[in-house]
DNA sequence: CCGTATCCATTCCGATACTG
DNA sequence: CAGTATCGGAATGGATACGG
């Protein structure tokens, strides 16, 4: 019995889930986001399996979040990089690093967080905000079946 | 052999997956904060397999994501709801839900989305922001190695 | 260096039956 | 209604061997 797909569900976030939800996708994506790109580099610095790093790689190109391209140093591999819409990925990644520095990190403990490159500042937190730009609780949000706005 | 744990990882965004990187938790903290409490409702609304849900619950109390209640209705039985913890995992969904939005449904297809429940907007699209403020492109930041910022 | 293929244990997950 | 227990098939994930 296989796992039930989400794919056809209506909500964003199920759908969502069930392309990247998984325990690797999205540190792959992350170390894409750094720069990444050949299969040994992900490999080592994740210490996935290869069977299973070639899976994802294989994966995340058929959702058009990595794209494959011939490696430029002349060798005759691949190398991945990421699309538009991978790299869009990189707010849920700023999510995830935010919550888990704030809940999963003693005070003192090291921890890895993301920057900007000029001030080498950590990020803002994010906030949400209206449509109109004024800033809102938690509580003042709702899941609501609509159409996808216009960006 | 056991999946290797990321729990000792000094990213935040490894350590994050390590504990709701899986297919099914934030989907259960997705119901949670829209109000769901008792076992069966979220049973009911995922068409997750009981001992599937049973396991994930734990795992989420564990975490101090959820916490247990006796209920409220009399009955004898357990209501789970968020934590603060938890209910910070909120944009995260916002940023999966964003994402998901944009990228994973056609124009005409329907959606739930995240609103606000004063005039049922959408909510903005998050932005990247330096400490000071400015908004930044996602090129600009940098995962770096550091303390945690104080907040 | 870049993968593919195979083996094997563990885990996931759905279905079902059962208890209170 | 709220779980627990168990079964079996599928997927996960690590190790290793192999070929380009």
């Amino acid at each position: 019995m296989k796992r039930k797909s989400l794919e056809g569900s209506t909500c964003s976030v199920a759908r969502t889930l069930d392309i990247i939800g998984d325990w690797w996708t999205l540190l792959i994506v992350r170390d894409a986001l750094n720069g990444l790109t050949r299969f040994g580099e992900f490999q080592k610095s994740l210490g996935i399996a290869k069977n299973m790093l070639t899976q994802r790689l294989k994966q995340l190109v058929e959702q058009g979040i990595l794209a494959v391209r011939p490696a430029t140093d002349g060798s005759a591999w691949n190398e991945y990089v990421l699309t538009e819409k991978g790299r869009a990925l990189q707010m849920v990644l700023v999510a995830l690093s935010q919550w888990g520095g704030e809940y999963l990190f003693d005070s003192k403990e090291k921890c890895n967080i993301l920057v900007d490159n000029k001030h080498h500042q950590p990020l803002r937190k994010l906030t949400l905000q209206a449509q109109d730009g004024r800033t809102i609780t938690p509580d003042e949000v709702v899941l609501e079946r609509s159409t996808v706005p216009a960006e």
